[in-house]
Order: C-alpha cells, then sequence, then structure tokens
RNA sequence: GUGCCUGUAGUUCAGCGGUGGAACGCCGGACUGUGGCUCCGGAUGACGUGGGUUCGAAUCCCACCAGGCACCCCA
C-alpha cells in the first residue's frame, strides 16, 4: 500500500474544521492590526536559506529538503533549490525585491506549509504549517520601535485568547544585537571554561559550537552552575537596554501578562534583540506553540537595504492540538435529509435539494432504490436535523412529510414552507 | 541523527510457539412509506514489510518501514 510518507499527514474532518477556524480567526485578528497576506513560493534558492537563516544553525546544517534543479544546457550545473524551512527569509527577499516599502506594505502575514527534516515526534513534522505575520521597513517608518514588538505581542495574546486557548505562558528577553552580543559570547566562554569540565557532554560540544545553547541545558546537575553564568541582561548596550525596557513598559499598560527569562535564546542567527516564545503546558517536550523576534539586520544579510524587522510563527499544527482537548469540534450538520421514494423520485429530490440550499440549508439527498428505513437510518447517523420524505403522494400533492428526527414528530408541509420550516 | 517503547478487523485492543478473537463501528434481516431501542445473521484481516529459527511463527531472532516518548533542535 502507498502511504503518507515520513512526517507527513492527511488532516480529515472533522479536524480540518478547527484548522480553518484558526486561521479563519487569525486573519480577522490580523485585519484589525491592518496586517495584509502575502503568499511566497514554497520553494526558493538554497543560498537565501543559508545567509538568511544561518550556516551554522540545525536548521541549514542538516534539515533542509535540498535538491538540484535541472539544468537549461547539458554542461551547466542546475541551481541548488531548497524547500523553505520557514517563511521570514521567503518574506524579507519579497520585500526587498518588490520594493514592498515603496507600495506602502509593511506589515504583512502568511499562512502555509513549510518543510524540515526532522525526527518526527508529536507536535513535529516534516511537513508542518506556520501562520506568521512580518513587521518590516526602513527605520523611518518606525520598525524599530519598541511599540511594533509590543502590539506584536499584544496581538498574538488577543489571537490565543479568541481560539480560545487557556494556560498560555509569554516568555520574553533581548538577546541583544551585532554590537553587544558578541561581547556577552565571549564573556560566556571564559566564564564557561573552568566549570565546563563539571558539565554534562551536551553542554560541553555546546560550549564550543554554540555557548548560548548552554543556558537552554535541562539538566539538573547543571543548573547550579547555569545560574552563575553571565547574564544577556548585563552586556545589552545602552540603545539595546532602553529598547527591551520600553518594550515591557507598553506590554505593562497594555495588560499583557509575560515572564522574562533570560535563558530564552533563539535558533536562528537573525535574531536581535527581543526574542519570546508562548508555551503551552500541555504539548509535552515541544511545548512552543510560537516563537519570533526581532531581526533588524537580516535585510541586509541578504543583500537588502537596511530593513529593521519583527515577526513571528506560530506552529499551526501544535495550536491546533492544544486547541483540540479544550474546544469541541463543531462540524455543521446537514439540515435535511431528503428520501426520495419510488421510481423518478430522484430528480425531483434534487431539484428540491437545489431550492433548499438556495434558501440556505445544508442538504443531503438519499436514492429512490433505497427503503425508507434506509434513508432515515442514514439521517439519524448523520445528525441531520430534519428528513422529507418524497413519493409519489409527495410529488403530486406538494406538500411534503417532514419529519424532525430529534423528536420523531412528523408534519405535512407545503412546497413553498419547507425552507421556513428549515431555518425554524 | 541517537536511545527506549509500540505496530493484529474501519477503530480501540486481547491473543505471546499448535486451525486468528472481543467490543464498538459497518452491512443485511425481523419491520415492502417511518430511524434511534431490542433481537437475529453477515463480512471483515497479506497479524507493518522482508528474511531467519522451528515439524509448525501473529507469537522467538535480525533487518527495514512506520508511529509514540525522550534527546538534539525547533513552530
Amino acid at each position: 500500500m502507498i502511504k503518507a510518507i515520513r512526517g507527513t499527514r492527511d488532516l480529515l474532518p472533522p479536524d480540518t474544521a478547527l484548522w480553518n477556524f484558526v486561521e479563519t480567526t487569525a486573519r480577522a485578528v490580523f485585519r484589525e492590526y491592518n496586517f495584509q497576506e502575502i503568499r511566497t513560493p514554497i520553494f526558493e534558492a538554497t543560498e537565501l536559506f543559508a545567509r538568511g537563516v544561518g550556516e551554522d544553525t540545525d536548521i541549514v546544517s542538516k534539515e533542509m529538503y535540498t535538491f538540484e534543479d535541472r539544468s537549461r544546457a547539458e554542461s551547466d550545473k542546475g541551481q541548488s533549490l531548497t524547500l523553505r524551512p520557514e517563511n521570514t527569509a521567503g518574506v524579507v527577499r519579497a520585500y526587498i525585491e518588490h520594493n514592498l516599502w515603496d507600495r506602502g506594505l509593511n506589515k504583512l502575514y502568511y499562512i502555509g506549509p513549510q518543510f524540515r527534516r526532522e525526527r518526527p515526534q508529536k507536535g513535529r513534522y516534516r511537513q508542518f504549517y506556520q501562520i506568521g505575520a512580518e513587521v518590516i521597513g526602513p527605520t523611518t517608518a518606525g520598525s524599530e520601535s519598541p511599540a511594533r514588538d509590543a502590539e506584536v505581542l499584544e496581538m498574538l495574546a488577543t489571537l490565543l485568547n479568541r481560539l480560545g486557548i487557556q494556560g498560555w505562558t509569554l516568555q520574553l528577553n533581548s538577546v541583544g544585537c551585532a554590537n553587544d552580543r558578541p561581547r556577552y559570547v565571549e564573556a560566556l566562554r571564559e566564564a564557561l571554561r573552568p566549570v565546563v569540565g563539571q558539565m554534562c557532554v551536551d553542554c560541553r560540544r555546546r560550549a564550543e559550537t554554540n555557548p548560548l545553547r548552554v543556558l537552554d541545558c535541562k539538566v539538573p546537575e547543571d543548573q547550579p552552575i547555569i545560574e552563575k553564568l553571565p547574564r544577556m541582561k548585563d552586556y545589552l548596550d545602552e540603545s539595546c537596554r532602553q529598547h527591551f525596557a520600553e518594550v515591557q513598559k507598553i506590554l505593562n499598560t497594555a495588560g499583557v501578562p509575560y515572564s522574562l527569562n533570560d535563558r530564552l535564546v533563539r535558533g536562528l542567527d537573525y535574531y536581535t534583540r527581543t526574542a519570546f516564545e508562548f508555551t503551552h503546558g500541555a504539548l509535552g517536550a515541544q511545548n512552543a506553540i510560537l516563537g519570533g523576534g526581532r531581526y533588524d539586520g537580516l535585510s541586509e544579510a541578504i543583500g537588502g537595504p537596511k530593513a529593521p524587522g519583527i515577526g513571528f510563527a506560530i506552529g499551526e499544527d501544535r495550536l491546533v492540538l492544544s486547541l483540540t482537548e479544550a474546544a469541541e469540534t463543531v462540524a455543521p450538520k446537514p439540515d435535511a435529509y431528503i428520501a426520495p421514494l419510488g421510481p423518478g423520485m430522484n430528480a425531483e429530490a434534487v431539484k428540491l435539494a437545489r431550492d433548499l440550499r438556495r434558501a440556505g440549508a445544508i442538504v443531503e439527498v438519499g436514492d429512490e432504490t433505497f427503503r425508507l428505513k434506509k434513508s432515515l437510518e442514514t439521517a439519524s447517523k448523520l445528525g441531520t436535523r430534519y428528513a422529507i420524505i418524497l413519493g409519489e403522494n409527495e410529488a403530486k400533492s406538494n406538500e411534503f412529510a417532514l419529519k424532525n428526527l430529534a423528536t420523531g414528530q412528523q408534519q405535512t408541509v407545503p412546497r413553498g414552507e419547507l425552507a421556513a420550516k428549515l431555518r425554524a
């Protein structure tokens, strides 16, 4: 049997109704904040991700679906292409390519699949879906303002609340900028040198490859050591410090709850200053339902003008997962099941169904060869509210037997009044 | 990519060397134009795939594939 490949899956009803609910709600909230939709290609030049996301990140170094395109000339090598592992780089590429700021566009959102070749796990798939948004523009547009950070965070809180998600936590940190972070990393390296020998094997490796990751370690024995390491907040330069303080001040005023976590580091190279994560307790190890932050240098890193930005990506798969526990799925049930009885009644049934549907009803139609018993049984199974019996008598008199399947009550209704009765 | 656990009917699972089962669901009948309840009957399936051990394998062993949990990392 041919099956969906590892890490991919089919989304089936009734779950698809939930996905649509999430997407519809997100679009509505984004709309209120004046974001507009952008759709970028699902694959891009590999170079975009190498330069944008960062050559040394896990995503780029070992998780990308990369392939060589066919070349036109036999002698030429095909271009290296990659299925997008995230969407921010693509949006920024489009921003540069189409001079979006000159068209008055600086708040964009996207919804779509992304691809990373990781080992699948609950809440982690090789084709997964992200809902994200970006604020990006020249400095003169205020895109560097802490008000943008706070506005984005407040929008996310609004969205999660409107989706009915209970018990989320916003973790907030500042990871500094190109100016102060190298100094911090250096300080961290030095502080680690004498103590790293006492730490877990992972930390010993991280101390070499990416010292910031040591802060993320969850091994209990390492915690006392980590507590004593230097902290980013003590190394922020004046502008970063003020920026971060201002973000917090606005969040306090707006009533958005958050907790500071100076061990929150992000895995993508392009993040600067504000970094954040919304987590949800009921998701196991993959507890981050969304993450994001500021990326003031990304545009320049991929050859564009200076264009500070801030954005986030929601893991839609995880969001839906945290939703299925609380929310009952509301798949719409048909309003009526038409049971045609006997030769020639199919045609009448389809015509009647068309008229009722035009009046706004959800209608299911049986078949004239079905016995009435079977039709009613099917209608009950579908959860339909009414059954309409359409036999020769009804066709002649133009009055139909309308049966309420919940109460069992049945009445005779003239054709013209059927739609109104269904709505009642 | 690493470690551990798990793959048996549409679903949830029992069976753990000797002719593959239960519940629910599905189909039909009792009941030829009246469902839900009840009763009766029926079909389920390469026991994840391939190899090995054995007189004999769903059961034991190996490899692969897939899922779950944790790590790594991330949404």
